[in-house]
Parts: structure tokens; C-alpha cells; sequence
DNA sequence: ACTAACAGAACAAGCGCTTGCGCATAACAC
DNA sequence: GTGTTATGCGCAAGCGCTTGTTCTGTTAGT
């Protein structure tokens, strides 16, 4: 049992086949030990000896041995895999949404030791995550963003998948991770109210759209809070085409509006274009503000007011509170995220 | 055997606990038949009677029955997995580009039972593919992006995980599938120099990426083709800050340009917005062209030359030779895309 | 010196599926 | 009728790991 029969073993072991990869078997024959000791070694859990568990570990280290991650998750009936969901979209401010928030998902988990299976999705059809659900190849998912009544939601509510979301939901059992888009939007608000302006069109994109809904809540909100009424001639919140927006921008310069909140940049930028085409001046003849502060207007030559979400943050805190909810952690509700309204020239 | 006792096994699976999944077993035993029954009716190999093969599809199908993914992956050696190496970018034509590759990869994936892990890295590090290759969760990979002796390629040939790339690479090895990026911007040049200009500057981004080498290339080409001289003091190829940049925008018009051809549509939007600030106009006073179209100049006040690349289209591409090579099938070692030079009033 | 307690390691039964092999029974030839 | 081939299915050994239980040898307690 001495020194010489473990350098036999060890001896054979390096007679294998060199592209075949090392299983916990190897290990243990090489090492004259059990295949649970390899485990538990690894692993630290269970009573292990100091002595072997250190000569168990350097010999791992030496020959680059690795658990295969399959047979683990099927022994322990958990992956370590979770899901983001994301939509199938093209948009100008979407895109770098979600792929901003997809990193910051990767971030945490490679840092907990977790994968991270993405799904694009068109549509409502769920069919693509149910492979990944039924054939048990994820723990848990990140819905990357929600609808009025949200048909994945539902959906993973029913299959019983742990899940948080990004965006709220009218949900009390979901998990939810959001910006603070009304607070956000409510802020902006009552500073241009501040400034002498009371005439505040504001130019969405679709009632569908939750973060509109809440942003729009915010506009609301300010106006109550100093008394000012709206005019609701001046709002514009239905699906909108791009026409239809440049259109609009022509009704709220008719109807003399001080200002234009927009719902996001992909609008702000067809607004600003439209106000171009008009020969509107920014900000003599009309102030501009937006609601997300993406890069797609950093190059116009009149530095936008809007409002800063980060993108990639919310990604890593979405991931972080699914991961703390695997592992039986309590978590809040609902985690609302920080924002910052940046005053540039637009509303000077 | 008869109905009766089927019958009878079938009321006993109706006890189960209603949340937990059934295994392949819960079948064998509620359809008396044995589990290789079961796994052999589902896959369709090996040989089996066309009755029992139509029972226990319809019990599956019935109870909504769906095979451990897991434990098929470890039962096959094989996965159905692959996962896309994106860098971890920030850049307005950078991230558009792999948000809808990844789309691209994500689409055929799912169309052919594949699932898609996403890593995102940072610089060099290859840590974060390591789990997921050492673990043995994916069977093959895609890489994003290449650069020159790109690490990532090194590491996975190392790994002998079956990859492609998206991008061209130096190395007869390796599976390659990109755009035609020399050839579009040889024929984007053509078109220039056919139109009178001979003085065509060109805006790269940095040479150690191969996209910017292959499209100057092109450049270089064209001039060759027609014998006109290349001034070299209209070609700025540096890794270059904005500030840099704007800088070499008036360098460019002080030395007489007649156009300037944009590596990519970053640097277009900031040329452009340089040219503005110069007070030069497109197309009177100088032409622009950039290579590559994305959104970002959709709302530029005069339409931007470029050629189109379809990012969507390389990623199902890609995806589609990986998982060839996956499945044995013979696979080309370069797969070169279409493209199209989309001419607009920039350079009228 | 004898037992109780315990640490360290091996045993073995899974996790849920695939698949080579072999055993019946049925179908065919002569 | 026997011998041969085909067909449908069950058996059981894996795939590589985890983990509750059992066994063995020390150590401590009296």
C-alpha cells in the first residue's frame, strides 16, 4: 500500500487512450481509492479525510479531470442551467435592450456556476421553451420582457418552473425585476413642469406595452402632484406606424405644445427627424425628451434630456435574484431598479 | 393481458402524485411492457411491433409524457446543445449584429431540436467556455467573432470540440462562414471610381479585425483593377478613438477627398456628424458611403450609401453547418454570403 | 482492558435513459 | 415434420455521477 503500487497505478492510467476524457472511475482506479471519495472530495461534502481529499485534488489538477456536468445534474436532479427569454425583435432600442441585459444575465451566472440557455421567441409561441422545460435541461428562466396579460408567464406558471421577469406583471406570484419607469418618467415630468412648461404632449408607443403604461402613469402623476392639467389632445399612446408618428408631431406643433416626452428613443429619433423636417429649432421652439437613454442619439447634434436605465444591471439583478430563488434563498417580490435623469440641451 | 388488467395498470398512474414528471418507467409500467419497449417505440430504432409502437405513442401522447433530456444525454453521449461565443460589445453596429445572429443560430437550433447556450466574453478569457466544454454540455459551438490569432479558435481546436466560425480566419481547419466582405467593398469601390472619383479616402476601425483587413482589401482591389493610385494619406486603418476620428474627418477634406468610404456604420456616424460640424454637405460638397447597413443611419438626414449584409441569414447558416458537422455530414470549409451594394443619395 | 463513539472510506443503489444481446414465437422453406 | 430466418420484445449492462448506509480501524472514556 505504499508509495510504489500508487505510482504503478498511476503508471497505467497514463497508458489510456489520450483523447478519451478522464471519468470519476479513472480517477479512483488510478488513486486506489472509491469513486465516492473522488466525489466527495470534490464536492467537500460529506466526511472526507484531509489527507486523501488533498491527494484526490492534486491529482485532479495534474490531469486536468473534469466532472461530466450530465451525468452530475442527472444524478442531482438539478442542471445548473438556467434560460433567458427574449424576443425575436429588430427594433433600434430593443435590440441593444435585450442584448445589454442578456450579458449582464451571463455576468452573474458564470459567476455562480451557472449556463445560460438563450430562447429568441416571435410571437406567442411558446413551443420553443418547451423542450427546455419538459426535457429538464433548465432549472430556471428569465422572462427577458412582459405583455398585458403575458401568455409566458403563464405559461411557465403552469409548467411550475421557477421564473422571474423582467418588467413587471400584475401578478402577485411572479417575481419581478423592474425599473422604476413611473418614478422615472414622473421625474422628468415635474422638472419640465418646473420650468414653466404646461403644455406636455406625450408620444408612446403602445397600451400594450407595460413600460409604456407605467411611463405614461409617471406623465400622469406629475401633473396631478402640481395641479396642471393634461390635454389629452396632446397624448399619443396607440400602435403607432412611423407615418402615423410624423403625422402626430405635426398635430402637437399645430396644437402648440412646449414640449414632447417620447416613450423611447426609437420614437424620440422618428420625432426629432420629423421636427427637423418640419424646421422646428430644438430647444427654441419645442423642448424634447426622451424616456431611455440608448446610444442611438448620441450622434444627433442636439444632446437629448432622458432618462438612464441600465441595461446590463438589470440583466445581472434579474439573475441574481432567480439564482438566490434556486437555491431556496427568500427574495423580494418585487426589485425595483435605480434610475437618473440626464438634463441636456434638448430641454434647455 | 387482456383490457381489463391494462386498465386496471393505467388507474394506478392516476395516483401519482399529480406534480411529479413521469420517467420512462411510469410508462413501461402502466403499459405492462418493459422500458426498452417504451425508448425504442419513441425513437423509432430498432425493431418493434407497429401496434405496441402506436399504443405507447398514444399513452404518451395521452399523459403528456415527455423523455429526461438529461438522461438521454448521458445515456447517448450526445447533448443536442451548442452554444455561440458573442463578445461582450457595447457598440451601436456591433450588438444589433449579434442579437440577430444569435436569432439566426437560435432559429435553426430550435427547428432542429437543438437547444443554444449563449456565453458572452470579455477580452480573452476563454474561462467561461471551459465549464460548459469540460463539462460536456454542448456538442459543438459557434464562434461570433474572430480576430486575428484569435484566442478562442485556439482554445477550442485544443478542446477538439467541432466549431465553426463566424468571420474568416487563417487556418485551413477550421469551419468558416462569412459575408463576402472584400468582394462587397471591391464592388462598392468599382462603383465609386466608375462615377468620377479618384480621391476615395478610407475610415477603418483598427486592422487587427479581419472584417476591416478584408473589406480594405476590397478597396485596394478595385483601384488596382481600374489602375488608379491609392493615396495612402486617405487611409486611416489605427484603432481609433472618436476624437482621433473627427480629427482625420478634416484631415481627409483639407486634403481633397472626393468620398469616404466607413469600415463600418460606427465610424459612418460619426464622420457624418464630424462632416456637419465642418460644414461640408452630402453629397455637394464630399460623398460617403459606409459598409454595412444597419439601422443606425436610418434617420440621417440624407440617405447613407452602404452595402447590406443579412445578420440574421449568417447565423442561420452557421448554425446549420455546425450542426452538419455534428451529424457527420460533409461540410464546405468556407461558406461565403451574398451581399448587395445599396446606393443612395450619399453618393449621388 | 473493554466498550462507546466516531472519523474515514468503501459499498451499492439509484438518477432516467439507450442499446447489444438473447429468447421466444411466428413465418417460411424444403 | 424439421431446420432456418424474421420479428417483437424483455433483460441487463451501461452512461458518470451522488449519497445514504455500512464497515473498519482509531481514539477516548471509564
Amino acid at each position: 500500500m505504499g508509495q510504489g503500487e500508487q505510482m504503478l497505478e498511476e503508471e497505467k492510467r497514463s497508458e489510456r487512450a489520450p483523447g478519451k476524457k478522464l471519468t470519476i472511475n479513472d480517477v479512483a482506479e488510478a488513486l486506489g481509492v472509491s469513486v465516492s471519495t473522488v466525489s466527495r472530495a470534490i464536492s467537500g461534502k460529506g466526511r472526507i479525510g484531509e489527507a486523501t481529499r488533498r491527494r484526490v485534488l492534486a491529482f485532479i489538477e495534474e490531469n486536468d479531470y473534469h466532472p461530466n456536468g450530465i451525468a452530475k445534474s442527472l444524478a442531482q436532479s438539478r442542471t445548473n442551467n438556467i434560460a433567458i427569454i427574449v424576443p425575436d425583435v429588430k427594433g433600434i432600442v430593443a435590440v441593444p435592450f435585450f442584448y445589454l441585459c442578456m450579458c449582464g444575465v451571463n455576468e452573474v451566472a458564470q459567476a455562480r456556476g451557472y449556463d445560460m440557455f438563450v430562447v429568441s421567441t416571435s410571437g406567442k409561441d411558446t413551443s420553443h421553451l418547451e423542450r427546455l422545460i419538459n426535457e429538464n435541461k433548465v432549472d430556471g428562466m428569465i422572462l427577458g420582457s412582459t405583455y398585458k396579460d403575458d401568455v409566458f408567464a403563464a405559461f411557465l406558471k403552469g409548467k411550475g418552473l421557477p421564473f422571474v421577469t423582467i418588467g413587471e406583471l400584475n401578478d402577485e406570484d411572479v417575481v419581478q425585476i423592474d425599473h422604476d419607469n413611473e418614478g422615472a418618467c414622473r421625474d422628468l415630468t415635474a422638472i419640465l413642469l418646473s420650468r414653466r412648461w404646461k403644455r406636455i404632449a406625450y408620444m408612446g408607443a403602445s397600451k400594450n406595452l407595460l413600460v409604456d403604461e407605467a411611463r405614461y402613469n409617471g406623465y400622469l402623476q406629475a401633473h396631478r402632484d402640481v395641479g396642471v392639467q393634461v390635454d389629452k389632445n396632446l397624448v399619443f399612446r396607440e400602435e403607432l406606424s412611423e407615418t402615423a408618428m410624423r403625422s402626430h408631431v405635426k398635430d402637437i406643433l399645430d396644437r402648440g405644445a412646449d414640449c414632447i416626452i417620447c416613450q423611447d428613443d426609437g420614437v424620440c429619433n422618428i420625432v426629432l427627424d420629423e421636427l427637423r423636417i418640419q424646421g422646428a429649432r430644438i430647444p427654441e421652439d419645442i423642448r424634447v425628451a426622451s424616456c431611455h437613454n440608448s446610444k442611438v442619439l448620441d450622434n444627433y447634434p442636439v444632446s437629448v434630456t432622458s432618462l438612464r436605465f441600465d441595461n446590463t444591471e438589470i440583466g445581472r439583478v434579474a439573475c441574481s435574484v432567480l439564482l438566490d430563488l434556486l437555491e431556496g434563498k427568500e427574495v423580494p417580490h418585487k426589485t425595483i431598479l435605480d434610475y437618473e435623469v440626464v438634463l441636456k440641451e434638448s430641454t434647455k
